[in-house]
DNA sequence: AGAACTCAAGTGTGATCACAAACACCGACC
DNA sequence: GGTCGGTGTTTGTGATCACACTTGAGTTCT
């Protein structure tokens, strides 16, 4: 069976092929257009990006390399199923990570950020009551990535990012029960952004650090994970 | 002036070039080989690798990902040159995930694996007496990595190793002024495997928790950042 | 009928080529 | 002397091609 996927376009600069591919499948990956364990063939992806297969070998390797996807000894790329250690793995990073980029950002919150946040939380409250978890989900990424932007720390916000990353395709299977936990137990953003108006960043971080581990202690009883999964890293490939 | 780089080759199994390619560039940057500032060039680089300049490519995209190496808008590759704040900010990030490795060793470690880590320590301090800062540093090395492989978490294994990447090319300038610390000041190995045989996985992350703010505190006074380096730049053997 | 084999289509890899943009160098000009 | 402009080179990019390996379906043999 070969599925062709439908790759969402993005509102590309003049950016070479190889980047924009790179982005697209990027987005692709993070909205979880691709199910867990297919198969991305670089002749497929080249097709289904409309250009030579080149672009979208060197935007897959990428991926492969930030362990966005998952490379076979063949080359081949699968897009990655979260195993259950590998979930918890995500998550223990994510809880040392991204309070500290909390505390790097709280000490240069201005109000008129602080306001936009605050917006974007009562959307994402919104979005719940309507019943969209679409919109739930991307204001949730919309609020903390907003916040880890104001860290100013470049590297930092990219390896959240990849945190992200790999997150997606798992998280886009649990949106309508992500959705449906109890309004007190889902999110502390509230409780954050008070914390953060009060220039009390370690205790932002230490709400994000708690909301983070609470969650995943949620999915993991919630979530059915599969045995096995998770190919190995590209190793020596038999050749003769 | 086209200096072309002696880049050391490794002990390649049957791996693709492009792969190899990217793990002789990763391990020469790490160790160096390459002065901060440097410009790599992909038909360059692809003379010194003895391959075409595909797998260069490839494999220059793959660090810049990752953010190992530099791009310029124009699509060159530069090797970094750390900011004071860039600096700062890979010490936050590895006073974050570092401890977190050791916690998470702390629970799979062997009495065979913390005795082959007391010789490497032994090595480590050895080296430090003969005045080999070389062998000073790649011991450092081999301690904690060996350590942090023990977690069992490859993808913060790899996220630890890009951090050490990028650090790669400053460590190389410091290496005579680290070693030079009082050993007293220096580092806290011993006392980190002292606590880990005795199942203290938290007192060792601490451990090492100070050890590197300790370091960083210690490299932010000590060297020129905004300036040249202090040592001659290094030059790299030519070839042809 | 079940298992081993065969073969053809599909796959990733890497070299080569064409092209446009960026760069460096050197001379002319103010 | 310092600045500007033109020109030849070098650079990264992307398409195309050849090749070896993998894969899977169809066939044949036991």
């Amino acid at each position: 069976m070969t599925i062709t996927p439908y790759i969402p376009d993005i509102d590309a600069g003049d950016l070479p092929l190889e980047e924009r591919a790179y982005l697209r499948l990027r987005q692709a990956l993070m909205e979880g257009v691709f199910s867990p364990g297919a198969k991305l063939s670089i002749r497929r992806v080249a097709e289904a990006l409309g250009t030579s297969p080149m672009p979208a070998r060197t935007a897959l390797r990428r991926l492969a390399t930030e362990q966005a996807v998952d490379a076979l000894p063949s080359g081949t790329v699968l897009v990655p199923r979260l195993t259950r250690a590998a979930f918890q793995e995500v998550s223990a990073i994510r809880a040392e990570l991204e309070p500290l980029a909390i505390r790097l950002a709280a000490t240069r919150l201005d109000a008129r950020t602080l306001d936009a946040l605050a917006t974007v939380v009562a959307e994402h409250d919104a979005a719940r009551a309507a019943g969209k978890p679409e919109v739930f989900l991307q204001k949730d990424r919309e609020f903390l990535f907003g916040l880890y932007r104001q860290a100013g720390a470049p590297m930092l916000f990219s390896m959240i990012e990849a945190l992200w990353l790999r997150r997606g395709p798992l998280f886009w299977d649990a949106r309508w029960i992500l959705m449906g936990r109890p309004p007190a137990a889902a999110h502390r953003h509230d409780q954050m952004l008070a914390a953060l108006r009060r220039g009390a960043g370690d205790v932002a971080a230490q709400e994000l650090k708690v909301e983070i581990e609470r969650m995943t202690a949620f999915l993991l009883e919630a979530l059915p994970f599969e045995g096995q999964a998770a190919a190995a890293p590209r190793q020596a490939r038999a050749r003769r």
